[in-house]
DNA sequence: GTGAAAGCGCTAACAC
DNA sequence: GTGTTAGCGCTTTCAC
């Protein structure tokens, strides 16, 4: 434990032992605490002593210790990320858009997986808590079991989803509204019957997208057959193919599929794929987020497109807000997704098929 | 500072400060030391005390602190990754791959995106040095500036990419043969111009899997010719697609292209159908790593394909190993890729066109 | 087996 | 402005 300081007499930087503080401080000579306030960047120090102090450090070689530092401060500098599954390109993005914002004020992003299951969520979060990481964003596996993220005094904030009764910053996108600009593009092409390719309605964002399409085909004056919802075991391709194919294979098949997330939508694409079915013309399909393959594929395919970054960005800005100090009511910020025309629900109007951020065909969805 | 001490009379948990091993051990009516034996699972205990501690710490709600624990152990139990981009789905799987193994252990990851760029990555480095990581993984942007990755007794494991010069373990895949095995495939098909569509040759693995390509050519007695070679000015879909145009639109356009990471073949993919060029009938392409959307595009896309999750499970294996206290030489773990024959260089051998997995037409390339 | 005591390297009152 | 002095909550000798 006690291993030797590197008081070595050389110009050179120190090799062995860490140097500490009190390396720095002892050549400098000063007391640790101006020491401390040269290199932390508070409080006060003649500009002769800062001098003196940084030259000490540099020439000892000097790195602070954070873990130290965080002890003594009760400040980690580090926020936590659990995501469902860093590999989806959504929360990829998401976690992109986080660390964005957070290594630009000097936080450090810690990540954990879910895999959409709420015991590996539990786990994750009290991983977080005993490293006192400042600050924890969670998109929660599912809106019925938050218990554990109820921890009063410990900043929190929810992203891509929303757990009712619990009364901290929310940031996500209308998916409800957004489901249903897409079912409703689906019914002004005609169709009447629109099957569905969704994950488990447990998670709260996908309960949302598929309220609103019941609303869409509500408000349509048609009614809801649950038997044209096809619900995948997992959120995974294979899940969503299979779920895919069940809808397919049935005797009086759907003309229109509407998908509830991007990894359905790559499994549904895939059983209409082998199933022999072209878009648009055997079935319309619709998805719920944009990626980059959904330009490449013929037929391009018409989505609902996320602000998936900036839901990120944002999270990260609340989460930095609360951690210093905001305590303003909790917020639940929604972020528009936009109706995008491609060419996997046949055209509209002559509508050219558009592409991400092209203007012309890309409508506002909320 | 000195907050209250939580020492409630009721059996219900502490509220207001966290409550520490000293107040478990004051319940529990044995020393700090016992206690935190118990509770760390170290040393020895009676089993008596340790019912005694375990059951104070749940009437007291107690949490261990990982911090403090961290400052007098000298372990933080984390590991630090550092890739280009997380939301390039290749350094999304190897994160993800990394995590899994990991996590299993105990230890946290931290992450950071280095966006190609050799400053940012000197600053994550520093930013994980600080926080005392246990370990470093990284996918280095370069291989002639390693000098902060250079920190004798600390940790490191190289992954995707190497570095000359710099002793460490490092897992990588077959880089030079698998590209090697690609236009091969290109020369077996008849081919003799062969274009490259490729990211900067700073990046250790793209110099690697360049260096293939010309000793494919040279192998079978052709000139390598830079002009064919398009270098794009940086790692994105833009610029992959700005390269491959200006590759295509040369008035002696070769019928044949190599894409050295999935973001080139992302743009030379879309500069393909912005040309109005098929595959193969125009163009054969053959890209090197593997994504969801080569099979669902049309055609498929002939891949050489990367265990991507392996690589990272390999380096998230080597970084405990070496946290652990082991001493062993460096070793250059290396991971075969694979030749997957889909339709976008036409068929060969009337081999039919397979999907990741499929084993029929699925050749090992190294 | 168990407890007392000395830190880990830093921050933060507080007095000067 | 600067130094002194207590800790932060845990681990880890070292006696007993």
């Amino acid at each position: 434990m006690s291993a030797p300081k590197a008081t070595s007499q050389s110009e050179t930087a120190a090799r062995r032992a860490p140097v500490t503080l009190r390396d720095v401080a002892r050549r400098a000579n000063v007391s640790q605490a101006t020491a401390a306030r040269a290199m932390g960047g508070y409080g006060y120090v003649s500009a002769n002593r800062r001098r003196r102090v940084e030259q000490a450090a540099d020439e000892l070689g000097y790195r602070s210790n954070d873990i130290a530092r965080a002890l003594a401060s009760g400040s980690t500098k580090t926020v936590g990320l659990v995501v469902g599954d860093i590999e989806n390109p959504f929360f990829a993005a998401l976690a992109r858009g986080v660390a964005d914002v957070v290594e630009a004020e000097g936080y450090t992003l810690l990540l954990a997986n879910s895999d959409e299951d709420i015991e590996r969520e539990q786990r994750a979060v009290e991983a977080f808590r005993t490293r006192l990481v400042d600050g924890l964003i969670v998109a929660p596996v599912t809106g019925s079991d938050s218990a554990h993220l109820h921890q009063p005094g410990w900043p929190l904030v929810l992203v891509d989803r929303s757990i009712r009764g619990l009364d901290v910053d929310t940031v996500t996108v209308t998916n409800a509204r957004g489901a249903r600009v897409a079912v409703e593009h689906l019914l002004a092409l005609g169709h009447r019957r629109i099957g569905v390719v969704t994950d488990s309605a447990e998670i709260p964002s996908i309960s949302q997208r598929l309220r609103g399409y019941r609303s869409a085909l509500r408000g349509a004056g048609l009614a809801v057959d649950d038997a044209l919802i096809a619900v995948a075991e997992s959120s995974t391709l294979s899940g969503g193919y299979a779920a895919a194919r069940a809808l397919l294979e049935r005797a009086d098949r759907v003309r229109a599929v509407f998908t509830t997330s991007n990894v359905m939508t790559a499994g549904a694409t895939r059983a209409l794929q082998d199933l022999g079915l072209k878009m648009p013309a055997d079935v319309a399909l619709i998805a719920f987020d944009d990626l980059e393959w959904t330009t490449i594929v013929e037929p391009p395919i018409t989505v609902i497109a996320q602000p998936v970054l900036e839901l990120g960005r944002t999270a990260g800005r609340r989460i930095l807000a609360r951690v210093g100090g905001d305590n303003s009511p909790a917020q639940r910020i929604r972020l528009p997704t936009q109706l995008i025309v491609r060419a996997s629900c046949g055209e509209r109007d002559g509508a050219v098929p558009a592409r991400a951020g092209d203007a012309p065909a890309a409508v506002p969805a909320a």
